[in-house]
DNA sequence: CGTAAAATCATACTTTAGGGTGATGCTTTC
DNA sequence: GAAAGCATCACCCTAAAGTATGATTTTACG
């Protein structure tokens, strides 16, 4: 619903912007006529907008193409529609560890913290996620694409 | 140092792709004098080809943007190499359940059996996958592709 | 039929994880 | 300059996980 809408608010940015140019292409062409441009500068120019304003809708549509690719069926999910599923970096390294099956003492040691800390920073990654425990963590930041 | 000579080669492929269009240009310039092509349809023609070019090469640009975020590292991976994989179908069935975030007291509650047996099973789990904590049999079983 | 593997359960113990609360220093942001 | 977020650390307590050992029952196979 909101994707389409998004979309079509593109859609008619960019034929707006079409107007546009092709409204300063008429008042370029008048000038032509009374000026008398040499017909290579008026068409550098004209590919050149051309040229720019593709490369920017070119841009933006490659920028979209997001795959979104999510089958994942976990088992009995909660809808939690109110967590916050943006960690710091700090708490991304750590889930990171945590999913290669290092323990709380080992990603401490890693990190040269103390173990408070980095129970701070899963009790935090829990939090975040809406789990309870560092495995649901790991299968939860999977079906997020937050690790592989 | 890579980059550069890619961004290099890209440089040239789009220099050399402008090039062509210029003689493309060039060409219709001479039907347009030959034949009479009316300034509006001319110009238009500029404007799609341009316009496509750009957009190409704007979403090329666009889409070279992936970040390439890889933490990964893992930590000394030891090679055991004469482990014994082979899990009987009930430890793959716990150690499927504990990928999905499940305690054991919940998996033996899901499996109509005691907590001591899905102790007993995950630590037999752990003893042929070579590990000693259900997160790194999730990440053992990963590697194996036991599991998603 | 007998044996081996699998599956089940128990008891006792140690280690680790997790919850709750509070605190400090630092940076960013309004 | 106050507020918010981040990163750090501590203490206490409970719950869960993991280790070790032993045992019974069921199932599969030669």
């Amino acid at each position: 619903m909101i994707k389409s809408i998004l979309l079509n608010k593109k859609l008619l940015v960019f034929a707006g912007s079409f107007g546009a140019i092709l409204i300063i292409l008429k008042t370029m062409e008048f000038f032509f006529f009374h000026y008398k441009f040499s017909l290579e500068t008026y068409l550098g120019i004209i590919a050149f907008i051309f040229l720019v304003v593709g490369i920017y809708f070119g841009s933006k549509l490659g920028n979209k193409k997001t795959p979104e690719i999510k089958i994942q069926e976990l088992n009995s999910t909660i809808l939690n529609s109110s967590i916050e599923t943006d960690l710091s970096t700090r708490e991304l390294e750590v889930l990171l560890n945590v999913a290669n099956g290092l323990s709380n003492k080992e990603i401490a040691e890693k990190l040269f913290v103390s173990l408070n800390t980095i129970k701070t920073h899963t009790a935090n990654i829990y939090s975040k996620l809406g789990v309870k425990s560092r495995t649901q963590a790991i299968s939860k930041a999977k079906t997020l694409n937050l690790i592989s």
